[in-house]
DNA sequence: CATGAATGAGAGTTCATTCAT
DNA sequence: AATGAATGAACTCTCATTCAT
């Protein structure tokens, strides 16, 4: 039976290489890339540290792998949400918030992941740090088609500009995700508090004068 | 005359130390920590490897006094300043923005160094992992205590809890600084852009005058 | 029909041998024993490291394989072709370099990898240092009794030593297949000068040539 | 005193190079390059693996540094030796094997280095490769030019090719000094042999006059 | 027969750290 | 006060080898 023994080779190369990924997931979100070593990864899943070069040719290339699969699941899937056509930029936004933080909840580890990188080699130019600006690249892209969008149709100030909101959604964001795995905090809570801030501010608002000046 | 002498070597001292902790808080908020050596700090300041040791009894003892410093400047003088008896709560979560954002631009190793390390570091429960969460503890205390006083006065609104708001504030603090230091960004357009949002939210609200029926 | 069967196994099996053979020797003969591996040698011939494993129990193992292949194809048929009751020890030289530099253009690798093992394992008493060196020692004898035969029929230089001519022999046959191989020659050319010095020395002599007849 | 003390840390430094390297040349003519590993270095000179790394910044660093060695010692004092005016071609090839036995066998390490690494890296083109084919071309082009200048005197056969001659000259040598490494061997009973051969062949002539002596 | 998964010993390399000077 | 030499532990990576299938 070469075809069921060629199937179940697969199926524990796909195990194996999951596996791995799921631990290199957990320990780089953990600890950072530069303070995991390959040994843990390799002992949290019950292997060696060899069975890692198997599948992955070097550690540079097992976090690139991650980052495909980060990519794949929440760029991508965010693009599919948030460029429907319905909703205005503000339901979007808030979407952008509650998505991220789902992800956060159910599969926090690859979200955080690409948010580790994005700090671990924000200032580098080799393959990762490419791969990482690409991939952040096109979170801002989304975002910023729809608060263009959302400008065009009335839906959000005119003064602000686009580039600083959609940093500041990113920012906001990555933000709470690291603070959400900082401190023992209820998640659903702080989502409720940024989306609340976000939509209304926090000021009281039937505001009784305009300009209170900061500062 | 050995006092004078004494004291120039002390002044030579606290002038490599000195030296030595500005180059290593650029470095560190630029690759990390643990991807710094403390060959490139020495480097940065012309001296070798083994004069740190001189100084520091080791790398983890360098980055703890680096910790010293950031606290002592910006942690107090961010206590000093908010915990003045004027102004509201949002007048003061929006200085703790400007604050940051000041020391973000003006000395911003510092600050980012604290973020980093808060990252790097996040769940350890080594020395500098007890200390970086000491810090933050001050933080978290300051703007609880300005929000709970600011909700007494009701200034803010009722149904946010305390310590959501006060990670909200930090998050977004800490994740607008990283931002600023990830992509190029106007980092005034980006204060202006989180005050606003912070104040505001992005919602267009029935703004004073709209309301105003026809007629 | 298992005997049919069998000896079809049996063909096959000598079949994989000899294609992992034939492509161990040259990636041998090309990168060194060292610095060949495993993996290129079974690449080479569309099959897997494991495999090899199959054939020989050791990579020692197939090295000694390909020894004894070289040595039988090569010193065999050396002592076989020398060893002949028919010409002179100049003549049997001669003969060796051709013969050599015929193995060495026709079957090029069995020839270079004897002599590429015996430079790599020069110094080492394990297994195969003591094949090689035993197969080296067949070629020096055959050589010697040549050249001891020669001496006596006063064919050769009496003030030469019998085992330093040998040595020669074996050196400047060595070193011509290893030039032959480090520069892009002429194999032929190269025989023939090779042969030439060794028959006339470099010098201009008053050559015989006297043969031409008057008139 | 910081000059002694600079002076001495000189000293210190340059010994240290000095025995890695001797012991570097040792071990990878004995087993050659690949076979050869860095702890073995280290250990024959009483020192630990890290301290290489101190001098050479990696395995390949520490062999071209060998070969610059081998290059100044060998290569060049081969062509002072070999471009002066006097002497015949056939004087100077002779020469050319003195000279190379001669440090054969005072120095023998650095020659035989040369030799082992070229067959070692034949066919490679890494940093390594071109540096051994650039200091092989040297020898060569010193050997071709004497060859073609006696050509012109009617010193040497027209009928052989310069660069044929050139190639039959290093292979003789390289393979000699290959041989007498790899059978203990009188060394200077094999370059009389070497010698003979190359001024006279082997055959019996009819010597015109005893006595041509060379060098 | 042959594969692909996995191992483990050991390689080259990095780096914080020590120490004589 | 500072250097440069040297160490040693830990790292990434390689590769011959084993083994279930």
């Amino acid at each position: 039976m070469p075809p069921r023994k060629a199937a179940k080779n697969a199926e524990l190369r796909e195990d194996s290489i999951q596996r791995l990924s799921q631990a290199a997931f957990q320990l780089i979100v953990m600890k950072g890339y530069h303070a995991t070593t390959l040994q843990e990864i390799a002992e949290a899943v019950g292997m060696t540290k060899g069975a890692i070069f198997f599948y992955f040719t070097s550690k540079e290339r097992l976090l690139l792998h991650l980052l495909d699969i980060a990519e794949d699941h929440i760029v991508n899937s965010l693009a599919a949400h948030l460029t429907s056509a319905e909703g205005t930029a503000l339901d979007k936004i808030v979407a952008y918030f509650h998505f991220g933080s789902w992800h956060g909840i159910e599969r926090p580890y690859e979200l955080l992941c690409l948010i580790q990188i994005s700090i671990e080699f924000r200032h580098r130019s080799d393959a990762i740090g490419k791969r990482i600006v690409a991939i952040y690249n096109r979170i801002y892209r989304v975002l910023e088609e729809i608060i263009e969008a959302g400008r065009m149709r009335g839906e959000l100030p005119k003064d602000l500009p686009t580039r600083e909101i959609a940093s500041t959604v990113v920012a906001t964001h990555d933000g709470m995700m690291l603070e959400y795995h900082r401190r023992e905090i209820d998640g659903e809570k702080l989502v409720r508090v940024v989306r609340t801030v976000f939509l209304q501010g926090l000021g009281l608002k039937p505001r009784p004068k305009p300009i209170r000046r900061a500062r």
